[in-house]
DNA sequence: TGACAGGGGGTGT
DNA sequence: ACACCCCCTGTC
């Protein structure tokens, strides 16, 4: 075993997960960095931190440390467990009078929204445009693993492969998985639009590589924006190259947990006409509706709308 | 099994 | 309204 890699404990926490709702949670569309390695364990990735995490039964999470530092405060933190504040976001959405609100969210118990780094937040949200979880997903890896900072020496991953009797070859490659940095927007902006293309990004390199100028151009741009209240801040990300309305309300949801934001995509165009009505209307009034109608935790109740729609396949 | 369309969680013009 | 890119998925 390396030194890096720890011993698997309990994480401690009221918050009760289902095994669908624990992957909703990590692997739902909030975060592109972790990878399942069998039915019920996972591995993920953020800033300088790489860790396991599993759901054993009795509604517990176990987890451990595959980078050196890790605390399960991080981890806590991450996840948004660390202390009551994502039951209060909850408690003032209208599930009281909403019966459609009230089913999603006991379908993904302990469903939240996850506190993720800024920098990272903006570069998986300017991948998103068109695409879905898994390409985003590659072209996060890819990023990382030729543009990012390696993390931990490859060794202490083999002892873990040689353990795992049970999985498919196709499992080996997730375990294979180098353990990376994102590049920082420092970073991208040393790197070329077409370095950036053979990441499969698409005409996202453009943007990608257009915000990472921008950003060199404003020195202090994130950590400012970053204390911006949520108006200004969804503004200031408008400004970026590849940012509209929908991915700065990803951004300020999910990169600085502005938990008013409620991002309108075509599943929750769809959501919402299909579950309250509202045939025709467009992205501007759905988001109207969504933050007059689920209040200042509308972000909370667009995770489990989505979550909802994702697993009813829009039916 | 392998090729082949079709379509995709958005933005900018 | 349509181009921008091109990988994934379903299907034959």
């Amino acid at each position: 075993m390396s030194s890096f890699t720890g011993s698997w404990q309990t994480l401690e926490t009221s918050a009760r997960f289902t095994d669908s709702s624990l992957a909703e949670l990590i692997d739902g569309g909030q975060a592109f960095r972790w990878n399942q390695l069998s039915d019920n364990s996972w591995r993920g990735q953020w800033a300088n931190i790489a860790v396991e995490l599993k759901h054993v039964p009795d509604s517990k999470l176990q987890w451990r440390p595959l980078t050196p530092d890790v605390t399960a405060a991080n981890l806590r933190q991450y996840l948004a467990l660390d202390n009551e504040e994502p039951d209060l976001h909850l408690d003032v959405l209208p599930w009281r009078s909403d019966p459609h609100l009230r089913k999603c969210i006991s379908a993904f118990p302990g469903l939240r929204i996850l506190r993720q780094p800024f920098g990272e937040t903006l570069l998986g949200f300017l991948c998103s445009a068109t695409k879905q979880i898994v390409q985003i997903k590659q072209m996060m890896a890819l990023l990382a693993e030729r543009h990012g900072t390696p993390l931990a020496p490859s060794e202490s991953l083999k002892n873990t492969k040689s353990n795992c009797h049970l999985l498919s070859d196709n499992d080996f490659d997730l375990i294979d998985d180098k353990l990376v940095m994102l590049p920082t927007w420092e970073q991208l902006a040393r790197t070329t639009e077409g370095e950036l293309r053979r990441c499969q990004l698409g005409f996202r390199a453009r943007y990608i590589k257009g915000t990472a100028d921008y950003i060199a151009a404003h020195p202090g741009w994130l950590e400012h924006t970053a204390t911006l209240p949520y108006p200004e801040a969804r503004e200031a990300l408008c400004n970026l190259p590849g940012v509209g309305e929908k991915i700065a309300d990803c951004v300020a949801l999910f990169g600085l947990g502005h938990q008013q934001a409620f991002p309108v995509d075509t599943w929750m165009i769809k959501s919402m006409a299909r579950r309250y009505g509202l045939e025709g209307w467009s992205p501007t009034q759905v988001a109207h509706f969504g933050r007059v109608h689920f209040g200042p935790s509308a972000g909370l109740a667009q995770q489990y709308l989505f979550a909802w729609e994702r697993a009813h396949g829009g039916r």
